[in-house]
DNA sequence: TATGAATGAGACTTCATTCAT
DNA sequence: GATGAATGAAGTCTCATTCAT
């Protein structure tokens, strides 16, 4: 399986906390879980393969995580908090709406490229534990609030709107890390999103292909 | 669980074979997977319900699918011959591609508000058994050519564009399965994904809200 | 461990029912689960064990019964019915309450007697799975209204007469289970209950010690 | 959990030692193990449970006791213990075996209305660990020796009349602790075992009839 | 062809007990 | 002495699949 970027992966640990033995081996337990359930699909997963692949017993397992279900949760938060603040951060210093947005999804993308399976386990958790996921949707809508104030969008509907960003940028994540799809897919993703939020295609296009920022690096 | 509306019903039933006895128990057979399926999900589901929900035993089940991926792989066939079947039919005399394009996206949204449990299972299909379902993508792929010819779509990247379709309507058939849709969700979405495509938005919109032409009823 | 004498072994066959296959592989699993229950007492015993005992894997078990509660339930059914009806048809030319009390009363510690396992055995079921055992107190208590019409008995309440004729029998069983009793203890047992069921001393001891009547055997 | 009747816990606070911080522990443990057990049965209580309601870790149970059998043996001691000295106690100046008798088995029925939990309690630890109950049952022997010379009782053997008291008394308590108890249970169940050990049913009542001395408060 | 009892591998989970800190 | 994380064996129960009838 290939590694998170070391920028998520500072974030994925430290989102993991960094107390006394116990939290480490809960640390190692969430890691583990990671690779098995990218690995096999969490319900093929057994927690007999994450206590074996955390180096532990399933009796540890159990006591930490009452549940498959709990670990995943707690995979699921650590996850979507290293990626979503990584993004976050990164794009903080940006006041377009539509370059926000632009550079969200190619992020995405992105990493479907670099870490295909971590971005299939994101995916697989964001069905299973939608909870954290939900508050990356919580950014992009609020990014198209703030696209619709500046004029940039306009669009029928709040809720047709967030169809076409989730949507999209799921499916593209999918083809990426299937290896399927063309380069600059993300780059045309994107323009394509920003068409549908009510942009010019020309205009779309040039956002949608300016470099992207540079994810900063954790800073405890 | 909500019946399937009766002309998608038909087509279902159709494409499970008319035949002998043994075709009308295999019939059967997937018809019960469908509830149940739909029901508990693929992987929650056991062969002993299906046998029970078709009135039979789980010997039968194996007499006519080797295993459970079989069976799926079955009613993912016939499911989806039935409903792109009737869409296909029911567009074929429209000559447009922007106009065929938004009706296809909007009867499975219909579809999801018609029979939330027969999308989700559709869905589900899709992710299990993605073989037959991606013909239904080549359909639209076709509408997609169609309309670069016609000058009415312009888009940087097929695989770009399909993305959009696919992921947009997927996206929107799940949230108003769960009944979390607005109003006009359909023509809504529609509307983006045509605008995505390369139209004007007043056309586009003007488009995605003409009335839906019937689903054609089902003749042997 | 001991047998039934062949009398009630005949009586715990026969409502174990005789049917097909199904039915013998149940009545194995029932038989099996007396000689392990008796073994090592029901909580601890294992499922496992019963299957290994029956001969069959734990997943034939399940299919028979669907917990650990319901093997013993059905045993309980099976080994309650056994042995009251065998006691009941023995008592039954017996018009005399006092001397069906003593014989009813005697016959349990003859049981325990001459299959301690046996014997530990139901009063363990009585404990775990009261139901049918509770009939057998229906029958004592029968016995003892009769008696209080014939005037053999004076009881200030039947609840306390009843805590006399359960309580004394139980105690009596396991004192004679575990082989620490001495001889004749059922006549001397069964001779104090009588006197505390309001008779004689005298004549209590007359009546417990008349010989046994016969358990008859089982005809279909 | 009902509490223990003043008197009792008194003398069973005492029962678990007043010496250091060790001692302390220890009491605090047992204590804990009596409300678990009490609550869930000794077979499914756990360890960890028991630490819990000590306000300690397993690890200091282990430091006290070396297995799960360990702690019930020493709580049964300190449970036997308590109500058998306050029963001895309250009895101790009467002097007609008859009456000793009757006081004693209506004071354990008494504790099954009064605590009901706690009177299970002691049945179950009866069970698990018969040592110190056993105890209790010696004591009941003497006074059935006494009435014997006191000509009070005549039986036909010491071992079947324990098995009247003994069997009796268990049996009582059981109903009253499941509240199925009518009143005065304790008068007649008394009342006929006295008249099982012997004496004329009228004076057996009048016996059983007489109120119970107090339990006499714990001093050092 | 249908039956359905039997299989058997393996899942999740629990818990008495140990031991390094 | 207390801690509590870790252990690991064992238990209950599930279910896709097989096969004799």
């Amino acid at each position: 399986m290939a590694p998170l970027p070391p920028v998520l992966a500072q974030r994925f640990v430290a989102a993991l906390g960094t107390g006394g033995k116990r939290e480490r081996t809960r640390a190692q337990l969430v890691h583990a879980a990671a690779h098995v359930f990218a690995d096999r699909g969490w319900s093929q997963a057994t927690m007999a393969q994450v206590a074996e692949a955390a180096g532990v017993t399933t009796g540890t397992v159990y006591n930490h995580f009452a549940s498959k279900e709990e670990i995943a949760e707690a995979l699921s938060l650590a996850l979507a908090a290293a990626v979503n603040q990584a993004i976050v951060a990164s794009i903080e210093p940006v006041k377009d709406a539509a370059q926000r947005m632009a550079i969200g999804q190619r992020r995405f993308v992105w990493l479907a490229a670099e870490s295909p399976s971590w971005a299939c386990l994101l995916l697989e958790m964001a069905a299973i534990a939608p909870r954290h996921v939900r508050e990356v949707e919580q950014d992009a809508l609020r990014d198209l609030r703030l696209g619709v104030r500046q004029k940039r969008f306009k669009v029928p509907s709040e809720e047709s709107a967030m169809e076409v960003v989730t949507g999209v940028v799921q499916a593209a994540m999918r083809r990426v890390a299937a290896g399927a799809a063309p380069p600059r897919h993300d780059v045309a993703c994107a323009a394509l999103v920003l068409r549908a939020l009510g942009m010019d295609p020309a205009e779309a296009m040039e956002i949608a292909r300016r470099p992207l920022p540079d994810l900063p690096p954790f800073t405890g």
